[in-house]
DNA sequence: ACTTAACCGAGACGGTACGTCGTGTCTTGCC
DNA sequence: GGCAAGACACGACGTACCGTCTCGGTTAAGT
């Protein structure tokens, strides 16, 4: 959940009933949350999503219609649209984007480069985008994409490249968030301003250029 | 413009009576537009942009009072809001982003780029947040800001590029587009996502590392 | 109601769960319609109509500001501003119109069309003009002024003709349309057209020489 | 001219320089009103009033497209669209009014009234319809309809009546406004509540039922 | 022929109200 | 107490006309 509103503490649980308070926690009265309701809302966010334009144009009014539920249903769960495409983001949230381990930092960034590329280029790309453009009014929406998406990539992604240094194939010291920033900055570019190409191989020619900028001479030493 | 769709062949100039067409050219009959409107409604724009929060804030109702113009005269000249924040941020900072000319290519580049993270910071960048939010489902938009912004200032790129190329600072055979991208993406990427600091010194330290990679070994060349 | 055009059948009605269906018929659900509100903007309508001019002055805009009501709520039960007045005359001047039984024909019809005369010369007259001279663009107007004010009002006048004709005050076989356009007539068109004096006692001359002709020589057998 | 607002004593005229001061009067300098312009608008009123709805629906806006002409030539000429209307009207006043002298009162009046009646029921009736709702909110128009159109007609009746009386077929001393509003009442009330057919027999039987009973017994008698 | 003055078309202007859509809240009866 | 349904007050949308204004161009009468 990008922001906890709700009344019951483990809202937005798959099932609440199973929360942290263990066996001897008590159901509260009344009835419980409706799985199906809060599915069939993620689902139909994402569908609307994908078929109409962006952020701006999807509307509570719209996915309450489209998942046969109550807006008060909605709204109850998440308070702001925000909330909710980010909710419905990490739950299309990808394995793909694993990073490998080949041996070569170069062949292993330029690998999960390429997936994130194809995943840009495929109908989920629009997911990111809605996510990206929301969160340039709604500071709320860009911190769950930082949180869910970015950072548990970046923390592999130092992994990597320190096996790369470990390896000696990276010289020691290195800015490894200037690095990342040089290697997905152009593709993030790409991918939101579209003046030009962004196919997979573009991620081999970034790799060429940084790493190897990379090992010729360290950038912190000017 | 971002997108013609007015009676007359130049709306949108400063003054639609000097147009194209030269000399030759008759002014269209009935009343001119009003250039002082025109000016009042760009003027509102960016001053209610910068008060509110983003774009999706923004209503043309309160640019339209604000500036003291019937709603009419906004949808005359643009076609949507999308269209009417491009046209105010062109013409806002249009001039600083000019690319020096110190006689070293690192220095240029690093000088407008740090010219330019000194507008994202500024509360103009909220104008460039809110046109790259808008343009994810906005072609027109995005569209608008590659034309208005982008091209024109990378084609003062590939010239102070092209300077160090004959000067011998980079290699010949580059990539332009990919420098580049390189140069600006990982601006865009901190702008956008806010997960690192973005200040001016970021700029130094992107230069040196992708030109000094640059001319360590030709990208190109593997 | 002028016209049904809401999701539920009886909607327009004071208390819609005690609507035609009976017993049987069960209440739709969702909230139910505010009464309230119904009569606030009633109530605004009439204020409004006899403040300002004619219909043409009157504003749904207004008329929801001055009701504290949202404009979609005045749309949502009234198809149009015409419907709206219809329904808000049709409930003001209900009961004063009834027909009375004093033994007399003619001072039955006299004392009812003196007091239609005292409705047009009032303020509420405003409203019967409106209603007219919308009607004259809009037969769903001009149709709902019939049903709902004109028609209920002549059936009581066939009663108030025909006791006179059991009495042996107006002779058998009178054509009743004819005689109460006759009637009514004259006063419409004074009221409407404002070309003659239009007072109480025009009600008497009017009677005088249409009922005491009637009694003198059946215009039917000629 | 329903009213004289314009600059030049007789705009509105066919022909301003032939106006009433005659030989003497020089034609005020500058180009002269154009008779065209006039006429297509009138036209083009009388056009858009037929096709459409009542005088609320007819627009200036339209008016001045259809006729090819400006918005402000209308304007110049005719202070409101009442006064338009009213002018277009007057245009295509009838000559078919005209009250026949056949020796007979009920003859002459129920042929007259006959010819009324096909007048409303013709789409010249659209036009006497959109003054009189036009009028209920704009005194002008409703004047305009009076002196143009009523009193001119009203004064023949007089005089038709008289006719009557000097032959001995009415009583003297009739109060004749009265007979004439219960004679014209009937239809206009049928033409604009349209409860009830209207057709040419319906003038002969109000003549014999109002022509009849004033024979009968005078009731200003009672 | 040239000036003067008013008219003409076109159409932009500041406004008002339109009827619609979506917001987030509320009130029902049912589960 | 969750849930669907849907009415509610509200605010902005984009459009239609209002009546006014400002242009370039036209049409005569008076120089």
């Amino acid at each position: 959940m990008v922001q906890n509103h709700t009344r019951r503490a483990n809202a937005g649980n798959a099932d609440p009933r199973n929360g942290i308070e263990g066996a001897a926690g008590k159901r509260p009265p009344g009835r419980p949350r409706s799985e199906a309701s809060r599915q069939s809302i993620l689902r139909s966010t994402l569908k609307l999503l994908k078929q109409h334009g962006g952020f701006a144009e999807l509307s509570i009014e719209a996915i309450a219609a489209d998942a046969n539920v109550g807006k008060t249903t909605v709204y109850r769960w998440w308070p702001t649209k925000a909330a909710l495409v980010a909710d419905a983001f990490s739950t299309s949230a990808d394995q793909e984007l694993r990073f490998p381990d080949t041996g070569s930092v170069q062949r292993d960034m330029s690998l999960q480069m390429r997936r994130l590329i194809r995943i840009f280029r495929s109908n989920r790309g629009k997911l990111v985008a809605a996510l990206l453009a929301g969160g340039q009014s709604d500071p709320k929406l860009i911190q769950a994409f930082r949180e869910r998406f970015l950072w548990p990539r970046r923390k592999q992604a130092y992994q990597t490249l320190q096996r790369g240094i470990d390896r000696g194939e990276l010289p020691a010291g290195s800015d490894l968030d200037l690095v990342l920033d040089s290697l997905y900055g152009p593709i993030y570019m790409r991918f939101l301003i579209r003046h030009d190409k962004l196919d997979e191989s573009f991620a081999d020619d970034i790799c060429a250029l940084i790493l190897n900028g990379l090992k010729c001479r360290p950038p912190r030493g000017n």
